[in-house]
Parts: C-alpha cells; sequence; structure tokens
DNA sequence: ACAATTATTGAATGCTTATTCAAAAATAAA
DNA sequence: TTTATTTTTGAATAAGCATTCAATAATTGT
C-alpha cells in the first residue's frame, strides 16, 4: 500500500559506492551523490540515511564482493600455492582504469579508519577475513607439502595481506604493469615453487 | 623596513604538515590550521599562499625529512643488508601514536594522487627517491657478494618500496607489534642473511 | 471514487567552508 | 616626529555543504 519505489536499492547503492570509491568519503558531496545515484536528496536520505549510513553501508557491500572473489580464488580445487600466485597475478592484471582507484577497504583504511571507529570496525573485518583466508589457504598447502611443515604461516598470512596493501598503495601511484609484476614475483617467491617454470 | 614577522615560518609550516598528516587534506579545515599553526587566516595566506598551496608545501617538507632520513639509514657505512634490515626494523619501532598516522607520502598517494596532480608529482617524485636508494643499497650489496649477483636487484627495490607501503597501510589498522615484526620477517627472508642469526 | 499510505521532488535550511579586506599595530627610514 | 612600509587582526563574504520538509504524485484497500 502506497507508492511503489522507481529506483532499485541495489543499484543505487552500488552507484554510491563507486563514487566513494573512486573520490574519497570526505571529497564525496551529496550533490555528486545525488548526481551519480540519479535520485533526490530525500530520497537519499529516506532509503540510506545520512552520508555516513550510506558510506557505511557502500563499504560492507564492497567488503562482501572482494572477500567473496578472494575466497573463491584462494579456495578453488587443486593447489593451494598455485591460488596464491593467481591472487596475486590477477591484481597486477587489472583494468587500467581501475588501477588509480585501488581498493576501497585500504583507501578507507588510510582516509577514515583512525578517526572512524565505525568504518574502522568494518575495514579491520574485511581485512582479518582476508587474512584468514590466506592462512586456511597456506594450513592446506602445508597438509599437501607445498608449504615446509616448520613455516610460520601466521606470519606468511599477515605477509601476503599486507603485500597486497603495498601493491594497492603502489598502483595508485602511477607504476607500470612491468613493476608491478617484478613486485609479485618477489611476494611469491616467499613461497616455494610447486612446478619449476621459467623466471630466474 | 615594515613590521617583521611575529611566527616562524618552518615552525608554522611544520604545524601544518602535522595536521595534515593527522588529519588528511580534506579533513583538515582552514579553522584547524589557524588553531594549530597559532596564527591569523590573513598571515597564513600572506605567507603560504591558499589551503593547497599550504598542504603542497607540508608534503614536500614532509617528504624532505623522509627521504634524508631513509638515505642515512641506508647509506649508512657497514653492510648494505644490515641497513636494509634496520630500516624496516625502525619502521616497526615506531612510537605508538604515530603509528595511526601511518605516512603522509602514502596517506596522500592514496588520498589525493589520482585527482590532483600537483601532489602526485611530489609524492611520486619522493617514492622515486627512496626506491632508488634501496637500488644503490642493493648494487652495493651485490658488490658485496651480500647478494647474488643474478639477482634481479630493480624487482627487489620496487618490492621494498612496496612492501614498505603495505607496513605502513597495515599499521594504520591497528595491528599489533607482534604481528608487524611478523610481516618484516618475512619481508627480509627475499634478502640472503649476512649472519645467521636466531629465526628462519 | 475516495481515503489512506507511501515515495518523490527540489527549494529552503542553517551550518561550515575557504578566502578577502579594511582597519590597526609595529617597525624603519627621513 | 612624521612618513612609508609591512604584518596582524578578525569580522565579513560568498560559495558549498549536509540535511529537512511541505507539497505533489503514485499506489493500494475500501
Amino acid at each position: 500500500m502506497g507508492r511503489q519505489f522507481e529506483f532499485n536499492r541495489d543499484e543505487t547503492l552500488t552507484k554510491a559506492m563507486e563514487v566513494f570509491w573512486q573520490k574519497g568519503y570526505k571529497a564525496t558531496s551529496m550533490k555528486d551523490l545525488i548526481e551519480e545515484m540519479g535520485i533526490q536528496p530525500g530520497s537519499i536520505y529516506n532509503t540510506f540515511g545520512d552520508k555516513h549510513s550510506l558510506f557505511i553501508e557502500s563499504i560492507k557491500h564492497y567488503g562482501q564482493v572482494v572477500t567473496s572473489n578472494a575466497l573463491k580464488i584462494l579456495n578453488a580445487p587443486g593447489s593451494p600455492s598455485e591460488n596464491i600466485k593467481k591472487f596475486f597475478y590477477e591484481m597486477v592484471n587489472r583494468p587500467a582504469g581501475k588501477k588509480s582507484m585501488g581498493c576501497l577497504i585500504v583507501n578507507t583504511v588510510v582516509e577514515l579508519a583512525p578517526h572512524d571507529k565505525e568504518a574502522a570496525e568494518v575495514v579491520n573485518g574485511v581485512l582479518k577475513s582476508i587474512e584468514n583466508a590466506f592462512f586456511k589457504c597456506l594450513k592446506k598447502a602445508q597438509d599437501l607439502g607445498e608449504v615446509s611443515s616448520d613455516a610460520n604461516i601466521s606470519a606468511l598470512a599477515s605477509y601476503f595481506s599486507s603485500s597486497t596493501h603495498g601493491l594497492l598503495v603502489t598502483c595508485k601511484s602511477e607504476a607500470p604493469k612491468k613493476q608491478m609484476q617484478d613486485i609479485v614475483e618477489v611476494i611469491l617467491s616467499t613461497l616455494p615453487k610447486v612446478e619449476s617454470r621459467s623466471s630466474r
């Protein structure tokens, strides 16, 4: 009963997420959001609450997408250390346009986390999930004998997570693809090779 | 001739730099700057130009400090690979208060570089200087036989730079010191040990 | 057809922002 | 002491900001 919505909630949320991703929280104005989401202020406030609530929902949504994507790669059947390699090579092969955008989670850690407890909780949760996925993947690798049984896989999981952050910052600073590939090669050299292919 | 300045230019610039470092560019208001720098708007505009010019000068100043500090460590006499280790252990042992502030250069890469050409030029210059310091340090290590002569030291330099970014993001996300140490251990495992001390 | 309910609209709100400027204060030269 | 020069002050400005709300439009149940 009553008038029905003219817009799709998920679609407009995705639009908002993209604006925040591209411009950051503070640099995104309600005017930007109104234009990109294609709805009027009243509809935004009625549906998502204020700007901050909309941002929190945006990073939660982004977090879900990025987490499920990471899990899909790291939990894929077959060699777990090959899956970790795929994870990093996928990062290097991102579409050029999205490179300067980095990752909304990492961007939020840098821009907001220290002063915004609510945002910090969300992004720390996402980071913990992905680090945990690395850990489980390494555990499996260890069980299969791909990784030495006395390796500190907890440390390795933290390292891969941190290395991901590093790549996402590096790719925002005009680094050429070749350089990104070089970095990934070194990151992965901390893992024993499954098959001895090509490089150095 | 004429009235003389009542404040010290460098001191107020340092104050401004600290505010930008802590809060970011967009989240820092002129009111914040007026309070922290301890001078009135007219004096700021008269001395530094507008907010953006003051920011550019702030990141240039920060860049000089951080670059000279990195060079001091990496170019120190003695073993170059030991110097690289010191560089990373120094990062882990930063005062706790400054951890959530990360690094103004990395913060700027994430917040502004993609949309602010002038800021991008400054920070990319700083990053290039530090990566180059890593390269020269690795070259010296190679000449001394501390690093294998067929190692790709250009790739390693990019890797150490990217790893630094990663650590500076990780430390902004409430990561405990132990975890930071673990990560550094793995980062440094890509370097051959000079002396075989403790950990693997 | 009417009443009740709910979404949409966009102008209006009041607050914050960066920036300017005229007046006042301090200094140095004449 | 007066004049010229330069800095300081802080109120004033105008633009931009997030947010609200009364009016309007669309829909459903009676």
